[in-house]
DNA sequence: CTGAAAGCGCTAACAG
DNA sequence: CTGTTAGCGCTTTCAG
């Protein structure tokens, strides 16, 4: 007993037919008379086969399987969409193969160069700065790539992200609308494109409405870090708002401010995030944020990829999508805001 | 330019050797001279090939895939999980394949078919009850599986989890020594191991030392059941303390507890809950919990599997961790509770 | 040590 | 519609 792969070959012989006329059983686009679908069908359930998709892969081209490289799952922004990039992917007959990448440069490279080896079907990248050699690699290896959750000069990448300078400036127009004057901006790491989209928006919009940033300290996109950057820009001179570059770090700093510097958020220090995870909805931080909108951030993303596997001679796409300023209790709300 | 993946055949008519000689090469346990390794990885790097590991698993039996099967990433201890398990599993030349399959029961059981036509070198199952037939099939298909975070009756089924029981009784322990007489439990799903354990456990503690369970409600590790669980078992007679089968709803009940129900935690209702979580250790909640110890139970999964991969006929291991109780201030500390 | 040859399990022409 | 015949790219005997 045990241990026994069952094959087409086996299955041809129990059902009498020919070890072609199985595959065509299990094959989607195929055809066979209904007698032998029924035959095969039989003494595929007696014998519990199913097909090798490793062997199907081999001969047909797609392996089905779509790479997934993600940094790290702290932010809880990742696994969401990670659970949901998967199970949209699922609906659709593929299937994630998870690299976990360090955000060293190397590290990266190495991990694509994995990937590439089970030829992947497709590459979401999310939250991960890839070398521009790298992309040619798996161009000339004709397996598409998506970036996720960041965006890269190379115009021929395809990157879906949301629409970070708009809501960097709505962050900034809710704070100034709020009477702030002495508003800091807590950065995230600055190679990544979201941070810098993000604050480039938010100085835009303090500009136009004549602002001048009050402070500005870098957390990384680390809890620690973030809270390090606290303690540095309320040590003199703090500031009365801060817009902070994520919420992962923005939940810190909310900690920070209130457990050990005992400011009242938002009596004294208005705090605005973005992205709208799940704890910024809980009562006791009650953030207010710009969402990403990770359902539709997902949809596209899974629409760009697929597409471009259907389909190879599809362009580059690159989606932004605009996400809403989700108005909480963490930050004075300016009289009369209209939603 | 474009589409094109280099073969064995490529490299080795480049190098002037046989399409063998490059196998060998490129294969770990394999014997070439100095002359000919050097020759086929010039050609190699020159070409930039790499072997498909998809035709290698073909022939060798050995995919180096993982297959993951997960449930739900809300709840913080999965993510963290997930991440920590992949990084084991690379380091040690594997890869891991996600599927993401929903609580019902049916759906487990296709999922599981997908894995298995990966080929996937063996499987994790985290958080998910399994039928036995499942079991059984995995079994004759000579895929070995181990459970991570739920243990099954089958003494035949590889798992790992903490030691819930002792936990539970840990959390009781605490509880009844810091005073209290009227403690409820909010239990998770009951499906699951985890939640019978941790309850049965919490209760043969209360038991020991002459204390009734006072009040009981069942919130299935969903944070709104959890909330609802609340507010039933707070609308008369209502406890002094609470255990809550994981760390995720506790975070829940303790936002109901103070923001909805106006009560002071651990003033008026002493909170604990279970595996420690990040959330967990943040000044707001500072939630004293029974620690799921992530790193030892992951290793131990990853050492469990690979064991099983690697010599066929090694016997089921079942591996329960003790996890400490870690005192923080969600529940009154009893005087002089030494560490 | 090395090349030739035989498949791994399956799909995709190709004749019938 | 169906069986036969080639391979997909690679590892692994098997002779040299």
């Amino acid at each position: 007993m045990g241990a026994h792969k069952v094959t087409s070959a086996e299955v041809a012989r129990l059902a009498g037919v020919s070890q072609s006329a199985v595959s065509r059983v299990f094959t989607p686009g195929a055809s066979a008379s209904a007698k032998t679908i029924e035959k095969v069908r039989k003494a595929a359930k007696e014998l519990g086969y199913r097909p090798n998709v490793l062997a199907r892969a081999m001969v047909s081209g797609k392996s089905g399987i779509i790479g997934l490289v993600v940094a790290y799952l702290n932010n809880q922004f990742y696994p969401e969409a990670l659970e949901k990039l998967s199970n949209a992917l699922q609906e659709r007959g593929y299937h994630v193969l998870v690299f976990m990448a360090s955000q060293q440069a190397g590290n990266i490279d190495k991990v694509v160069d994995e990937i590439l080896d089970f030829q992947v079907d497709g590459i979401i990248a999310a939250s991960v700065a890839l070398s521009s050699d790298l992309s040619d690699r798996c161009r000339a290896a004709g397996v598409p790539m998506v970036l996720f959750n960041r965006a890269q000069d190379d115009v021929d990448m395809s990157a879906v992200t949301s629409d970070n300078i708009s809501g960097g400036r709505k962050a900034a127009e809710f704070l100034v609308a709020g009477g702030h004057r002495k508003i800091g901006y807590i950065a995230g790491w600055e190679g990544a494109s979201t941070q810098r989209d993000r604050e480039a928006g938010f100085l835009a919009g303090l500009r136009d409405k004549g602002v001048e940033l009050h402070a500005r300290e870098v957390g990384n996109f680390v809890t620690e870090q973030a809270q390090e950057a606290t303690r540095r820009m309320f040590a003199s001179d703090p500031p009365d708002a801060v817009f902070v570059a994520n919420d992962h770090m923005a939940i810190a700093v909310m900690d920070t401010l209130r457990f050990e510097l005992g400011l009242n958020v938002p009596g004294d220090v208005s705090v605005v995030g973005y992205d709208d995870v799940a704890v910024s909805s809980w009562p006791t931080y009650d953030l207010t944020t710009v969402r990403q909108p990770a359902n539709r951030m997902v949809a596209d993303t899974v629409d760009i990829l697929l597409s471009k596997i259907e389909n190879s001679d599809v362009g580059p796409r690159r989606v932004e999508i605009d996400g809403p300023l989700i108005v909480r209790g963490s930050a004075r709300i300016p009289e009369g805001w209209k939603t």
